[in-house]
DNA sequence: AAATAAATTGCAAACGATTGCATTCAGATC
DNA sequence: GATCTGAATGCAATCGTTTGCAATTTATTT
């Protein structure tokens, strides 16, 4: 159906450096720096052989070229899904560090290999470094665990990940301040009055058992009630709060009048939850979220949120591992979040 | 702070095929052909070469392999954004995509690259293809401006595009119906009793004009009202759709009885621009969207909308582009919609 | 003009896997 | 024992860039 007319990709007239440098009479070493730029290469020469590469639609092979300097130029981005879970790749937040990674390394000239954790290797330094796939590894998500980002540690790869900066580790990690992130949410809802106020979402999970920590704090701060049914473990998506809250209020009624969730998406499945009984939002329960998506904002009443800054987030990751590919070491860095105020909570 | 343990890494005693050759006491021929299990080699050496392998934690240097077999197994994803949109890459429906996308290429043995139109070379083909850097291109989104694409296409290269299909044109396209999908979401809502209804969107945009002409279509079907001031233009964001319907009822009151948005996100900063305003969903304006993104759902009251199957059609690219890696012309394909109906319609 | 220094350019050896062809080896056949 | 066959393995060229070093040209100095 469709003609298509191999012209410049066939393999046949294909032109390399080589050709390129007979075509202009020099030697393929004088093009090559030419092309970089290198002041070795008299300035005339340089700017006449980089038309002559343009006007002839030139372009380096990038293979040959990883194979003689060692350096592919390329990132892998790995997405650490817990694979019992149905927080996919599909999920707001971790599609939004991939994009804003996707820039960071973009502008220092690296480009993103997206890979995620339910693929086929597990051993992912040999798969990704060794193999001259990529550069570094950056890895989103700590998740539950950490088996196979130590061993890429181990490895010596150079690694970054994104997740709880408190977690000791033996690689770096950029992460935001979960715990006073968490500890600012709840103290929210307490300033908004709530006195029963329900922690929702995964304590297991390094991150989300950070956001705990900031929870408790603040709770027994204000001196108020801690027991156990005021944490609600769930799944961190929308449908797993959905469900949780649905069930909880069905068995114990409506026995809180604060929600402090462990993510937008947990936030918005509760709220749903919430609504369908025709509870008011904020005034019979006050709730806010964490990570600030976009959709936030959207929803009715707009959603009271801590923002999780990853753009520069992703400039520091990529800043950390950049440092590595040059030798020196990374240092974990914990990155500021900020309480949205909306109208979910008073 | 961290100390790096340099060790299978390191490039001293990185292992190479030659080396394991040698481990083995064969020659790398052996050594390739065996950890492909070539049966051109003895059975029991191929096993013994690949447990030796493992043992070692050899893996091939791929770089080299590329360089060699002329192919990358790597095909870049092109986000082909509207450079003056926020249309921006955390849009949610269009990483579901790039999700997709990546699990059916990893499938396939494929991995995926990650790029945005708004990268340094606008040449793609020869930036990607002609460098080695990746086997094929699939590039999401048409945009208004297809003139990259055309030139990908002109040059030879493996394209996929995911846009509309019927759209004219040179190079495979991959899409849903949106005629059909926006006929039914329009028809949906003159059954619903509607009258008076908007179209909410760009019209110039490729794939939304096939969605204008849907609409279009089921209004005078019905001999219903389409007045010029029922096509509401705006960018395909949900903060312009917001503004739109905001300033249109400043302006002219509420002039429509439903809403037919060209995305989810659009119809969700429509829904809340009305609810702003006490207005009821679905009972004074129905709002149905396109895409089904993961929140649609979770809204209330939850969003009527034409399902895309990005699963499906993300399968389909991947098979289209593979088939002209065999040197086979690659066809257009319509994936089919479907109106999920739910509560912001009646 | 010769000698020296500096600026340009070219030579040729890598980088590590793949593969057509040649070689070896064991067993079968005459 | 010589020849042949087929199976198994090895040789060596190749993919296209990069880069240390050598070689050449040009400018500077004495």
């Amino acid at each position: 159906m469709y003609f298509k007319v191999y012209l410049a990709l066939s393999n046949e007239n294909k032109l390399t450096l080589a050709g390129l440098a007979k075509l202009a009479g020099v030697s393929t070493s004088t093009v090559s720096r030419a092309l970089k730029d290198n002041p070795l290469i008299k300035k005339e020469t340089r700017e006449s052989l980089q038309s002559l590469a343009k006007q002839y639609n030139f372009s380096l092979n990038h293979a040959a070229s990883r194979l003689r300097t060692q350096k592919t130029n390329v990132v892998a981005v790995i997405l650490n899904l817990v694979d019992d879970t149905d927080q996919s790749i599909s999920d707001p937040f971790l599609l939004k560090v991939v994009g804003d990674l996707n820039q960071a390394l973009n502008q220092q000239g690296y480009e993103l290999l997206l890979s995620n954790s339910l693929m086929a290797n597990e051993d992912w330094a040999n798969y990704f470094i060794s193999s001259s796939r990529a550069d570094g590894i950056i890895v989103i998500g700590q998740g539950k665990n950490t088996d196979n980002v130590e061993k890429v540690a181990k490895a010596g790869a150079p690694l970054v990940v994104w997740g709880d900066p408190k977690v000791e580790a033996s690689y770096a990690v950029v992460g935001s301040n979960n715990d006073l992130g968490s500890y600012l949410a709840t103290q929210h809802l307490i300033d908004g009055g709530c006195k029963r106020i329900l922690f929702l979402g995964d304590p297991e999970h390094a991150e989300m058992s950070e956001r705990y920590k900031g929870y408790s704090r603040a709770i027994k701060g204000a001196n108020l009630a801690d027991s156990a049914e005021l944490t609600l473990s769930c799944d961190i998506t929308s449908k797993a709060a959905y469900e949780a809250i649905d069930v909880a209020i069905l068995e114990q009624g409506l026995f809180f009048d604060g929600i402090v969730a462990t993510s937008d998406m947990v936030a918005l499945g509760a709220l749903k939850a919430l609504k369908e009984r025709y509870i008011n939002i904020p005034n019979d329960v006050g709730i806010v979220g964490f990570d600030d998506i976009a959709m936030a904002e959207l929803f009715h009443p707009a959603l009271t949120t801590i923002k999780q800054d990853t753009k520069t987030a992703a400039k520091i990751m990529v800043a950390q591992l950049l440092k590595q590919f040059n030798g020196d070491n990374a240092d974990s860095a914990v990155v500021d979040i900020e309480l949205i105020k909306r109208k979910s909570s008073r």
